[in-house]
DNA sequence: TTGTAAGCGTTATCAT
DNA sequence: ATGATAACGCTTACAA
């Protein structure tokens, strides 16, 4: 553990005072040309490291922005964290990543912990067990830029963005009834989250507009997991359904292996599409038709709507919605 | 942007010294039960959160620790740092990610970066890019604590966490030997990484212990992509071979389609294993049979790791050797 | 252009 | 048990 130079230390050498060493290296104030060059070639010399946590306080403020999701090995959460990343680091921020695990005691944790850090400003996709903006009101209301992604209350202060998940929605039950599937029914998320209540939305309005029923017994909550899938694709069989728009792959992979156990062939028999376009979309047999979230991109805009409003360009757009598309493959095709 | 109370406030309003206050709040130093009460009401009553910030440079170091990966959203990575921020989290450190691209300019820029933020440690997957052991030396000897993962430069000060590479390899190739495949070939990675180079050696010796021979010409460096698994398959069945160890899932996938597309059947013609054990290895089909990383293990051991020397038990290990283990399915039985 | 001095909020070390 | 003081390393008015 060796000592580490600070600007004192470049200052003594160089009989020099330290505020002045300071407006060398910051460049902020005027300090000539030849001191200047001194100056950095004696930093480079040294070692020296610009103590980030001094300059901080100092400052009062970091240059950090912290990233709140549920959970960060879901391939979903860490293409926005990488796109953030990739906007937010060039641009001399560092991401601190926190995971909630969905539950509303860590969210809390974390988010107080990156307030007691001072951060600049935070991305977050609030937990579900979080029902109250309490919390994330007081980000803002402590300076805190606040940017929402995904999960979003959408009348707080800061921006939010959202995935265009009615039009995706739409789109993919669209898909299904011009492939001449009759009577689809829905496995949802929480439908009191934004998320999943704009895709049911969307799944509602392609139904109507096509002149087919809503039908609410179709329409199963709380289904977006593998064994969901398989559960609920019996009940919807036994409903006489003969499609599932699903709200999530994982979902739809489960009803595809409830078909295939059952000898129900996709697409002929039944039709599915999913929702996300996971990996492995693409990879069963057959594949799965999905509609993408383009995961990366919302992590993009988040970070430029953070930079933005730290900037304080007042142009600055609340919600921003990132288009879904959808990816046409086999399993609802005939 | 309201401002945030200190201690100095709480010491104001309660006619007490901000160092009594700061003893009550932090339990450091003697003070009265009476006394200690009546501060936290008031810290409760005007919403104080402690500035880590300032207290970090008093104490000269922070709670954070930096977490150093090629890319974020690769599920390896990602399991990693899901699996280091459920050990660090609840320790009261924050985790910093930074991603390199595989870029040793990017990697340089996001350690240095992180030095200066006075990080407590760094849990470092080193990028391919980087030979040398350069920049990684001046982060122990910064005081820092270092933690290398799978990509490690073993001769460095501090602990590594790596996967049992030779075992995994060796137990795949063993598996292919036993299931009756008699020309087996390998595609691996860059052959100069410690992980690659692991691999391929307990392919061969698997191969010798079986008095099988091990022939070059059917090894392929810088093979672990879906497209090379297609374009060696080709060079493979050139080769006469009847298996293929890869030492990535997406160079398995890459064989199986050229198989399909080819006809070649799979496990009966031709037998595949791959290594990570991807979402989509049991999905496929046939399912593949893969050797697991187990990543988030990886990334709790480098966390202990962390911790460990953070609190200077003398006790740890060097270097931690996390098992692979065999997931056996379809894709080489017979 | 450079020097001086004060201060960011906290905590460690004294003294009382 | 509490108070006083200095210091962590840096930045920024202001003065020279």
């Amino acid at each position: 553990m060796q000592i580490r130079p600070t600007i004192v230390d470049i200052a003594r050498e160089l009989n020099l005072h330290p505020s002045t060493v300071s407006r060398a290296l910051t460049g902020q104030g005027r300090v000539g040309q030849e001191t200047k060059d001194l100056v950095f070639k004696k930093a480079v010399e040294l070692g020296y490291n610009c103590n980030q946590v001094a300059s901080s306080l100092r400052k009062g403020i970091t240059d950090t922005v912290g990233i709140v999701v549920p959970l960060i090995n879901r391939l979903f959460f860490s293409n926005v964290i990488s796109g953030a990343e990739s906007v937010l680091n060039p641009a001399g921020y560092n991401l601190v990543v926190c995971q909630t695990h969905d539950r509303k005691e860590d969210e809390t944790r974390v988010i107080r912990n990156l307030l007691r850090n001072q951060v600049a400003g935070m991305i977050v996709s609030h937990s579900l067990e979080t029902t109250s903006p309490e919390l994330l009101q007081r980000v803002s209301s402590n300076g805190v830029v606040l940017v929402q992604f995904d999960r979003a209350f959408e009348d707080l202060a800061g921006a939010c963005v959202v995935n265009d998940n009615f039009a995706g929605a739409y789109a993919a039950t669209k898909h299904m009834i011009e492939n001449g599937y009759k009577r689809i029914g829905h496995l949802g998320g929480e439908f009191n989250a934004n998320v999943y209540a704009d895709r049911l939305a969307g799944y509602r309005k392609a139904l109507e507009e096509a002149g087919l029923e809503f039908d609410e017994s179709i329409v199963f909550d709380h289904s977006i997991s593998r064994d969901k899938g398989f559960y609920n694709m019996a009940k919807a069989l036994e409903q006489k359904c003969d499609a599932l728009y699903c709200a999530g792959d994982y979902a739809a992979l489960g009803v595809m292996e409830y078909a295939r156990h059952n000898n129900i062939r996709i697409p002929e028999d039944f039709g599915v599409v999913g929702t996300a376009n996971e990996i492995f979309a693409e990879l069963i047999n057959p594949s799965l038709t999905s509609v993408e979230q383009n995961a990366r991109e919302m992590g993009i805009q988040a970070a430029e709507a953070f930079l933005a409003m730290r900037e304080e360009k007042v142009t600055t757009p609340r919600k921003i919605v990132v288009p879904m598309k959808l990816i046409v493959r086999g399993s609802a095709k005939r």
